[in-house]
DNA sequence: TTCTTCATGTGACGTTGTCATGTGAATGAC
DNA sequence: GTCATTCACATGACAACGTCACATGAAGAA
């Protein structure tokens, strides 16, 4: 019924998923292999048999993480009704939903490591190109969309983080992340538009 | 000679350059209470002496980054020969540095805990208020300032953290940080000059 | 001098990541 | 069916860590 290796996978996907949702819960503190291992129903040693080390476990994370939101953004692409511009303003507000909802795994997908590991290093790789093609669709000449997509994802990352540190104050700003959002949209996006 | 508050002070002060120190140089695992302490000449315990914890040491190394941009902020707003357009463009290239020169303590800057300790907060506030008046100076209406100033800052830390986190590849978005700068200023300060 | 204060040193404790080793069940050969 | 092998997992152990309780000793006040 359960071969060895089905067992093993279950194992490996069960350790990720107890990683990521200790991450969300309680931050990078919060993430032990004891406890992940607890979660997993294993014990503390068992993530070795899966894993060089622990950052290779959050890494893992972080890539499932990179695969999710390339997972919302073909669905985008898939809908060819709504228009471009669309899609963009849509692909780009989600990215925002994750930041928001699972601020110490955004952190991870944008901290250093990450691209150190290889798995980490396809999913990015994966879900960037999803963007780009999105870009694309808006802006029409493929030379400007790259630049205008590492702008557009830099700057949201940005808007995120400090929003999630706390240093994005109405009082001293005037303004919200969102508002920051859509004059990103209309400057960058809009201004390169076909 | 050294009083006893004189002693403390200087102390403290070598613990922060300590720990901000090895923040540099490994990254924050680097920085352990106990290798503070040696490098400051004290034991492992005498930080507890003046930080409730190892947070707090972070806090105030943090504190004591985003007070060194203020100082270089300074010296840009002292020098009214400059163009204001000039005097934004050295601020926005001065974060950039900064970033690069230091991604860890940059990264440490601009993560969650710092908008809960009273110093770093306090620095924090003085430095972005320097930066608004740079780009206040610019902008010319004082109500656009705000949200400009917002999207310029954290544009570049989103820039700075693509970088350091090695997604800024220019195989994939074909575009260097510098360049993605240069667009942020065109197409979001240059357009609100007055 | 005597007392007080307080920064610092030190021993100890629980927790952590990691490794070496043991174990037991699934797998393949015959 | 029997046996040997493999490999995921459990367990004990260790060094390093943050933190606390307590001891110490010198500076400042009386």
């Amino acid at each position: 019924m359960v071969s060895r290796v089905e067992s093993a996978a279950a194992t490996r996907r069960a350790l990720v998923d107890a990683a990521a949702a200790l991450l969300d819960e309680g931050g990078p503190d919060a993430v032990t292999l004891r406890e992940v291992g607890a979660r997993a129903g294993v014990s503390r040693g068992a993530p070795y048999g899966h894993f060089p080390d622990k950052e290779h476990l959050l890494a893992a994370v972080a890539a499932e993480r990179w695969d999710a939101i390339g997972v919302r953004l073909d669905a985008l692409i898939a809908d060819r009704d709504r228009p471009p511009a669309d899609r963009l303003e849509q692909a780009l507000a989600g990215l925002m939903e994750v930041g928001r909802q699972s601020p110490h795994a955004y952190a991870l997908m944008f901290s250093t490591p990450v691209g150190v590991y290889p798995d980490a290093i396809a999913a990015v790789s994966r879900t960037h190109d999803q963007f780009l093609a999105i870009v694309t669709d808006v802006i029409g000449d493929p030379a400007r969309s790259g630049p205008v997509g590492a702008l557009l994802m830099s700057s949201v990352q940005g808007i995120i983080a400090m929003e999630n540190s706390g240093l994005l104050t109405a009082e001293k700003w005037h303004v919200t992340g969102d508002e920051l959002l859509h004059m990103l949209i209309d400057r960058i996006a809009a201004s390169d538009r076909r």
